[in-house]
DNA sequence: TATGAATGAGAATTCATTCAT
DNA sequence: GATGAATGAATTCTCATTCAT
């Protein structure tokens, strides 16, 4: 009585995985397409040719999926950092690439706005404490590159990599709030909206917190 | 149609105010009580002794009221910065003073933090436009006494004003995402919780920027 | 306390009459503008310059105003077609004229083809009957005028009579029902669509039972 | 979130037609015992015995289901002319089964009353587009029987079906005017409600329309 | 493993009408 | 007479998740 074809079931780990990335693709193309919202776990399986309750045998809630979507960005992220920023770099330069991996990184941005009040808040505690495990180590991992290029005294290093995620997190809600089709939007408020983009109110704070750091007061 | 008792009228424009401002005091009773996802339109009414009709009269919709909500603290706290902060304070006592505001005006830091991925999104545009005219222009009133009280030269009071706030809002996020009690979390992240309570990360964070502001480089 | 412009107060029943007249005509502006589903009490109140309270001054209901207006074309009709029909007129003349008046008076259609299942099911008793009282009153005349222009038999009039109206009756359904821009129809369905506008399904309608009484078979 | 007890599942194709039936058939009861207006898509998943999620399944929307109730009343309708009138049979006759079917065939007179003002307004495209090309099926299969046993000529086909279907669907309108328990009439309307009832609207219309074509005037 | 049928909680909002001023 | 603040009924439908096959 089944209808469609029966992908052929996943055995190994590897399968598994693989199967994983594979949901997760597809909910990538659907955020993009329809936007946050627009995600539906019946679209996203259709979209990935399964069926729901196979969906539900690799992810175990939607919030989890979004959860495992952001990992991914930040890894991203974290690795583009190690990569690209090397001990040497001058405050501007490591707030400009910064700026710059968090805003060509897919999703990274506007799911870094929604991670707290939006996913983070619908999720059940044991996808939630893995959650924070890997993106406590990614953190910690983007941290210590971070103190290491920044030659920041070690009792600075803590402050200074909250206070950076900290900028970036209230960025990423700042630009979730200024995405709008300046069309439509009043006269008056217009500028007020573009002034919050990412690039604009991220790098100049970025720079201002690595400078202070950086150049201690003599 | 008509039943009940009518309460009575608020006929002059006072009595409306008077009304609306009722309205928001009862919402915020039952934020306490019952969170945020506990409030319900027809429990406020019931709650504000109105007919849910009635609630409708003050309040364009149920974002609408949040909206109002936080502009109302929002208000406060910018007042109290006005207030408490005068010329020749030290960055830290600034950062210590927002720090205070933030946390001490009653709802500030868990309607700041769904702001924008929570609230914004959900509302309609006229009633986001005017709460955005609201914002931003208590947002620059702060912004200017921050100029002031700070002695900030005029080129760095946008990029200071901006790198708090950001900042502020970020910190509400991890504040939100802190909340938890400690029991019946894993031995392993609990500290991580903890570590990003607001007073915790915000203060240092602000206090560096002030103090890279506030102390240039010579 | 009162805001805005008092009208004057209406006295005289003449005065009484003005204004209902005006509430109608304010009426049939908004349907035109908006659809009978764009006419609220509450806006029309508004556009007529009155006060909420006020219409209900001058209008029972709404579904008592939407009974006065359509009352009102079909008024207009039967005053036509007295007018416009003569002794001597053929069938295929006469159902001309009956479906020119239909379609050109304003309102009437539309209202047709809601008066029963629209609005008479939602209005109270005594409006109901007052309304039915006159409706009955002008159906008399027009049938009246109609045996006359047809020279039919006595026992046949009612008959005729009965068979054309609850032809219009159902051509203002289909007429109703066919009222659709074309563009967005299915290829399949659109000209069933368009065979079912007024014209093109009363008239022969029409002309095909006036035939049959004007004519006897010999 | 699932508890409850899960009723069998409708796996094949004819189970799901078999659970669908079910549905509109307890609609049906809903509707003599409550009218059209107390049909609640909330009671009719009780009455049903299904989770209100699962009438969704089956019916896209209350109006759809109006709409699906229809056409199985046009399909009785239509099978019964098909079956009951023969070539050979008189106008009255003919006129007297089409009475007769549109009578008997439960809920066909006030749904159809309702088809164009009620359901139609109110339902969304899709399911529009879909029950007219049934409807138009519907339509076209008894007209083609109806110019066979008529023996109409060719042009005269389509006026003729069309005529009658139109004096069908103002009879229908009548017949819901005038269901009224005549208790509680004012005297000198009483009469003029009952004599729209269908039967006496009906028929004779029906009858002059069909004599018309069916002995052309020599 | 895979499937997809079944579940059901859950709340916002409109607007005709009334009646205190 | 005129006003407009207050009333409150009334119901749809979505979609994440489960679990019988």
């Amino acid at each position: 009585m089944t209808v469609g074809q029966n992908i052929k079931r996943a055995i190994s780990e590897d399968q598994k995985a693989e199967r994983q990335a594979m949901i997760l693709s597809a909910a990538r193309d659907m955020i993009d397409e329809a936007g946050f919202d627009g995600v539906t776990m019946s679209a996203l399986a259709k979209r990935a040719g399964l069926a729901k309750g196979t969906l539900y045998l690799y992810v175990r809630s939607k919030e989890e999926l979004f959860l495992l979507l952001f990992i991914e960005a930040m890894r991203t992220v974290v690795a583009r950092f190690k990569g690209d920023v090397a001990l040497g770099y001058s405050a501007a330069q490591i707030a400009r690439c910064m700026t710059d991996h968090a805003q060509t990184t897919p999703l990274f941005l506007p799911m870094y706005a929604r991670l707290v009040a939006v996913i983070e808040s619908n999720v059940a505690d044991e996808p939630l404490f893995a959650a924070k495990r890997q993106l406590l180590a990614l953190s910690a991992e983007w941290a210590e590159h971070l103190a290491h290029v920044t030659r920041v005294s070690p009792d600075m290093a803590e402050p200074l990599a909250t206070a950076l995620m900290m900028s970036l997190q209230g960025a990423a809600q700042f630009d979730l709030s200024s995405q709008r089709d300046p069309t439509g939007l009043p006269e008056d408020i217009r500028e007020a909206f573009s002034r919050y983009a990412f690039a604009r109110s991220f790098e100049p704070s970025a720079r201002l917190i690595l400078e202070a750091v950086m150049t201690p007061p003599k």
